[in-house]
DNA sequence: GGGGCATACGTTACCGGTAACTTAACTCTT
DNA sequence: AAGAGTTAAGTTACCGGTAACGTATGCCCC
C-alpha cells in the first residue's frame, strides 16, 4: 500500500478505461459509452464491459473528465474560521450533508479568522477547479476578491448578511442581533453593562454585534462601561477568566454581554462559583444558543440562529445556482432573541 | 459570475499557460519552467512571463498536473461520522490544520456512522485521485476494504486503535478505556451501575467501551443492571431524557456511565434538576472530557483523550508516509481517567 | 434492388500541463 | 578553427477520459 516504489507503483494498480476496453475486446470509446449509460451498444457488449469493470475493479478517474472540460467538478470549497467553535461545526455539518445529497464534496479550509489564510486557501483551492465556493464572512483581501471574480464560479458568502455580496449571501444581520440584545437588556432595566469577547485582526461578525449592541444600549440610556477583548479563542475558559477581569476592573457592572454562548457559559460558571446570584446579582447574555442549553435548568439569555439550517441553505443556494436556477443573491435566515433566565426581566 | 452561458463562460475567464506563453512571446514549456522555478531561462524571459502571469491573473490548473501523472494530488479524503459531536469536530480541526501546514487539503465526508455511507463516499473520493485517506473507525464494508487496497494510497484509520490496520492506525483502545472506568467505579464502591448510550447499526468504539466497562464491572463484583441504547444522537438532551428512563426502570441505580460527556452532562442536569445530589445520591461518569469541563465547578468524571492531537497525529503520519518516511503502523495516543467529582470516591 | 436509415461500433482530436528530447546560438578549449 | 560543452530555448508525446465524426453492417420499403 505505501508508495515505496514510485515508478512501479504510480500507475500499477490504477486500472484505466483503456485497459477495461482492451480486456473486453472493444474500443475505449465503447467502454466509455457503456459506463455512461449513453446507448449505442448491444446488450452483449454492455455485459462484456461490465464484467471487466468488476473483474479489474475499475474506478473512473474524474480528474480526467473534469480536466477535459466536459463537465465541472463536484468540489465545493468551504472556508470556515475554526471548528473549536461549535456553531461553525454545525454550519459545516449542514453544508456537507446537503452537498452530499447532491453528490458534491466539501474541500475544507480552516482560515483561523485571518484574511491572509483565506487568500492562500482560495488560491490553492481554485487551482483544483471547484464547482463553487462557500466562504464564511463578507470580508476578503483585495487579491482574494480579484481571484474570486476571475474564477467565474458561484460563491456563497455565509454568516454575515451581505446586501452587496460578491455573488450570493446567506446569514443574519449581526448588527441587528446585537442591537436587539442591547435594547432588550436596557428595556428590562440594566444600565451599566459590560462586554467580554475576543479580538481578531479584522472586522467580523462579532464586532458588528458589539457595534449594534453599543448603539442600542447607548441610544436607550444605558452604558457599555467596559469592553474586554481578550487575545484568546472565544470559548468557555476565556469567558470564565474574562469575567473575572471585567468584574475586578468594573465592579459596578450589572450585566455582561458575551461574544458567544460558550464564553457566556464560562462567565456564568465564574459568577455562580463566586457565589453571585445570576440573574439576581448580575445578568448574563450570550449569542448563538448552543445545544447544551437544552439541558440547562437556567436557560441562557441568548440569540438563536439555526446554524445547521444556515449551512444547508448555503449548500442549497449553491446547488440551485449550479443547476441554472435563479437564486436570490441575499437570503436572511433570521434570528430569535431568547429572553432566558440569566437576565432579570423584573428589575423595574 | 453565474455560469449562465455555458459555451461562452466555460473557458472564457480561465487563463491557461498557453495563453500566458503566447502573451509573453515564448513557448508554453518555457513559461512552465519559469513558473516551476526550474531554471534554464534568462532573467529577461522570466520577467516577461511573470508580467503576463500577473497581468492575466493566471492560476495554474492542478488538475492537469495531477492528471498527467507527474505528481500526486494534495487531497486527503477525511471521513468523520458527524460534527454535532464536539470530539469529532476537534479531530477534524487537528487534521485539517496540520494538513494545511503541508499544503494539503481535506476533502470531507460525513458518514453518519454507517458503513454504506462510508463506502459510497470512498468510491466517490477515490475517483478524485486523493493522495491518501483518513478514515474514522476500523470497520469498513467488504467493498470499501477492497477499493482501499486497490487504490494503492496511504490510509490512516483513526479513533479505534487497530492492531492490524489496513495500513496505519492511530487512536486509543476503547475497550481498555471503558474497562478502566468500570474498574474505577467499582473500586470506589459502586455496585448497581447503569449505562446510557445510543445504538448504531454497526460495531463501533462506544460499543467497545461498553464491552470493556461491563467486563470490568462484572469482574470486580459489580453489575451493569441496565443498558439503555437510545435511537437518537449522542448529545445533551438524549442524555437528559435517557437518564429519566433509566432511573424510572431501575431506581436502584447508584451510578450511571454514559457514552460520552455530552450525554453525561445532560444526565447531570437531569439529576440536579430532580433534586438529586451528585455524587451523593447518584454517580455520573462520561467519556471524552469536553472543553466545557474547564469551567464547571464540579468536574465531570470522565476519560480524557486529546482529540486535537489525535487529528494532528493522523495528519502527521499521512504526511510522513507520503514523503517516504517509515511510519509505525499503529500509534496509541493514550487516554487518562479523570476521577472528577461526579462520582463519590469516599463511599467505602 | 438500390437508396435511405438506423444501429453498433471505431478513429481522431483535444483538454493543460510536464518529461524527454531536440535545436540553435554561444563560449571555451586545445 | 574545429570540436566539445553550456545555455536557452522549442518540439513532441502523453496522461484518461469524451465530443465529434467516420464507417461497416443489417434492414426496410417503394
Amino acid at each position: 500500500m505505501p508508495p515505496k516504489n514510485p515508478e512501479k507503483n504510480s500507475k500499477s494498480n490504477k486500472v484505466s478505461l483503456t485497459e477495461v476496453a482492451r480486456a473486453a475486446g472493444v474500443s475505449k470509446m465503447t467502454a466509455s459509452r457503456v459506463l455512461r449509460d449513453e446507448g449505442g451498444y448491444s446488450e452483449q457488449t454492455r455485459i462484456k464491459v461490465m464484467e471487466q469493470v468488476d473483474a479489474l475493479g475499475y474506478l473512473p478517474n474524474r480528474l480526467a473528465t473534469v480536466f477535459a472540460g466536459d463537465q465541472s467538478s463536484t468540489f465545493i470549497g468551504v472556508s470556515i474560521p475554526d471548528l473549536g467553535n461549535e456553531v461553525f461545526a454545525q454550519v459545516l455539518e449542514g453544508i456537507d450533508r446537503k452537498l452530499g445529497t447532491f453528490g458534491y464534496q466539501s474541500v475544507l479550509g480552516l482560515t483561523q479568522h485571518t484574511l491572509q489564510e483565506e487568500e492562500n486557501w482560495i488560491r490553492t483551492v481554485l487551482s483544483w477547479q471547484p464547482a463553487g465556493l462557500i466562504l464564511t464572512g463578507r470580508y476578503h483581501s483585495a487579491r482574494a476578491t480579484e481571484m474570486l471574480r476571475n474564477a467565474g464560479i458561484p460563491v456563497v458568502e455565509i454568516w454575515d448578511l451581505n446586501s452587496s455580496p460578491l455573488d450570493m449571501s446567506v446569514g443574519i444581520n449581526h448588527f441587528d442581533s446585537g442591537f436587539d440584545m442591547g435594547r432588550y437588556l436596557v428595556s428590562v432595566g440594566y444600565r451599566d453593562i459590560g462586554y467580554v469577547g475576543t479580538s481578531h485582526d479584522t472586522a467580523n461578525a462579532a464586532t458588528e454585534r458589539l457595534n449594534g449592541f453599543c448603539k442600542a444600549v447607548e441610544g436607550a440610556g444605558g452604558a457599555v462601561i467596559k469592553q474586554l477583548c481578550l487575545h484568546d479563542t472565544a470559548t468557555y475558559y476565556p469567558g470564565f477568566y474574562g469575567t473575572e477581569q471585567l468584574l475586578v476592573s468594573a465592579p459596578e457592572t450589572e450585566c455582561v454581554y458575551y461574544q458567544n454562548d460558550a464564553m457566556a457559559f464560562g462567565g456564568l460558571q465564574y459568577c455562580t462559583g463566586k457565589g453571585l446570584d445570576v440573574p439576581g446579582d448580575i445578568g448574563i447574555a450570550g449569542w448563538g444558543d448552543l445545544p447544551i442549553a437544552s439541558v440547562m435548568s437556567k436557560r441562557l439569555t441568548s440569540c438563536h440562529v439555526s446554524h445547521l439550517k444556515l449551512g444547508q441553505k448555503a449548500a442549497e443556494m449553491m446547488m440551485a445556482r449550479l443547476s441554472g436556477e435563479a437564486v436570490p443573491n441575499c437570503t436572511d435566515i433570521g434570528f430569535r432573541l431568547i429572553p432566558g433566565s440569566t437576565v432579570d426581566n423584573s428589575r423595574h
